[in-house]
DNA sequence: CAGTATCCACCGAGATACTG
DNA sequence: CAGTATCTCGGTGGATACTG
């Protein structure tokens, strides 16, 4: 391995401490899927319980239909959602978190509640950091 | 506003439990920047100290310098990390967590670790979801 | 060492229109 | 109602080369 003659502390500790080396790759991919535009929201919108297409297009304001349908379609497919057809017609469709997708979802909620504590101070460090170049 | 005439679920409880219908905005705005393609990988690299430029780049795989650059400063600007250039020669530059970027690093640190922990399951259902389409 | 500057490819994502 | 199809544009991000 080319890590071998690596002196320092980077070698001690790996890549980070929560991270080993090996699963980098695994969790910049994920972190990519989950951290995308919308699937955090969509997760973050279904923990009151299903929601149907249109209602996860309301909640979700600004996605366009598009976008939702792969977004939902990528978290059917990892597992964090699932989808369930009804066949009435008109017909229905409903999506749910699976238990996979609700044990992400505290973390995505923390997350969120965070934003939500948070961006007022952001706001003003970023004012600061704009009229002090 | 007008959301006044809006009938029904969606205006009891507000586009989500955790997300007041006004700061759905800032969320999304914030999310969007923290869920980027590399912050919160150096947010979460920085846990163990202060690291200078280079330092990141290498616990950082894959991070070109230019992403770093600018992930760096963005974060520096919203206040989640510091910047100190020391002056000498050769020039040192430290990068560091602001307390605000420790409170968010708390979760980012989740979040990796539930990828860390559930990434088998997600390969597993995306292999499956391609087997059987 | 710690960046900036520039160029370019790719694809994320919106708009629009159509379908079962 | 719940999508799919297609087109298109803009920005993100990578490679490379240069600088204080």
């Amino acid at each position: 391995m080319d890590t071998a003659d690596r002196p320092d502390a980077a070698a001690r500790r790996g890549p980070c401490a929560a991270i080993p080396a090996e699963q980098m790759g695994f969790v910049r991919q994920i972190l990519d899927r989950i951290g995308d535009k919308w699937s955090m929201l969509v997760i973050a919108v279904l923990d009151t319980g299903p929601l149907r297409y249109t209602d996860l297009q309301r909640e979700v304001p600004g996605i366009s239909q598009r976008m939702l349908t792969l977004t939902v379609r990528q978290l059917q497919q990892d597992g964090l959602v699932t989808r369930t057809a009804h066949a009435e017609v008109p017909p229905r469709v409903e999506y749910a978190l699976t238990p996979l997708g609700r044990s992400l979802h505290q973390i995505v909620t923390s997350l969120i509640t965070w934003v939500a504590d948070h961006h007022g101070q952001i706001r003003e460090h970023r004012t600061n950091a704009a009229t002090t170049p």
